[in-house]
DNA sequence: TAGATTGTTAATCGATTAACAATC
DNA sequence: TAGATTGTTAATCGATTAACAATC
């Protein structure tokens, strides 16, 4: 399948959790109005979607969940599941361990990274700790393909070229440094401050 | 000054904090192209943003590193700085203290809450945490008027209803819970395990 | 049938980028 | 002057929304 749309796919993730939700309240089938309703959204949007990955529904009863949501898994999981590490087990790394724990989900968190003598090699919600010094060792030896780094700025530019160098293939950049990657690698960033800045102006300026 | 686009505004919070960084350094002046190349964007980008806050440069020196953290500063700050809580003292909620301490913005988190009675009646990098119940009397008490929502996902709608019903302007939902709000409070929503699920996605099917 | 719904194209909106005149 | 840079308009790209034919 052809790449979807960077917003599509957002969705999607989240067409996935609302349809498992619904499925867990014993629900088969959906109108594309029900689910826009969940999610805030419209109910074109849901269907442009939903065409865009090639699926379709029935004018009598919209959507089959169980089938659809088969498919965005087809779309957006491998079969083997992804391997993930964490680098940096401040509050955020903890977060998004803790996060990926109680959903039952395709992408694993498999280890974590910190300097700091008195989180290394202990385990946290099922997910042992390593020293820095062992990344390139442990990414190979885990086959991880995604790193989420959740370290202090200053360090994230060796973090990363370390992360590269070792073989991945993603990175989910979450601290305000701006990070740059070759093409191969894909890269997320996302900056918690911002959000909140982006808040408060518009907070500030509204009507 | 007319609201500025979103983008634009998401990248003045990264100007200010980089042009800081450049400040410490001792520079004084700069070029679109180098703080285009501190964000890894286009110098055309940066030019568009400032000419749309409406700040010029020279030729010969480019932009006076001062004058543009103080205009931003003017753009997103208010004068007596922002009053923020954060809902739900878990990793994620601690994540956010702990940032928005080590940073002289702004923004003050003035307050948190929690039904956890191990985590009420303390204090964590300086912020207090509050039981849930007392969320309306604190939010008001304290001048409150952006709220951070770090909670389970299911008791957000309870939440995000009391903290309207208690006036705040702004909602920053870090929940995978969707939300919607009346017109006039500012509603962000930001969601950690689609942003993860969308670098799965562009891992998987990257060419 | 009338009403509700899907699927899809065309129009619109918003954001980025290309192009270039002006200037030191 | 030649070269580097800013400021700004127009063109392009990407995403959302409006409009509507088809169908049960």
């Amino acid at each position: 399948m052809k790449n979807l749309p960077d917003k599509t796919v957002e969705r999607l993730s989240q067409y996935r959790r609302s349809l498992n939700n619904q499925l867990t309240k014993g629900k088969t089938n959906i109108f594309s109005h029900e689910l826009a309703h969940l999610l805030h959204i419209t109910p074109v949007q849901v269907r442009r979607d939903i065409m865009l990955i090639g699926y379709s529904g029935t004018l009598r009863k919209g959507y089959d969940i169980k089938e659809m949501i088969n498919l965005i898994g087809k779309i957006i999981d491998t079969d083997e599941g992804q391997r993930i590490a964490v680098i940096g087990m401040g509050n955020l790394g903890k977060a998004f361990i803790h996060y990926l724990h109680e959903k039952g989900s395709k992408l694993k968190i498999v280890a974590s990274f910190d300097v700091n003598p008195d989180k290394t090699d202990k385990t946290y919600a099922g997910v042992h700790c390593y020293h820095f010094d062992r990344l390139a060792e442990i990414v190979k030896k885990e086959e991880i393909n995604i790193g989420i780094i959740t370290t202090p700025p200053e360090v994230v530019p060796q973090i990363a070229d370390k992360l590269v160098e070792a073989g991945i293939n993603g990175i989910l950049n979450y601290t305000p440094k701006p990070l740059s990657v070759p093409d191969e690698v894909y890269l997320e960033e996302y900056d918690m401050i911002t959000s909140l800045e982006k808040v408060a102006y518009f907070v500030k300026h509204r009507d």
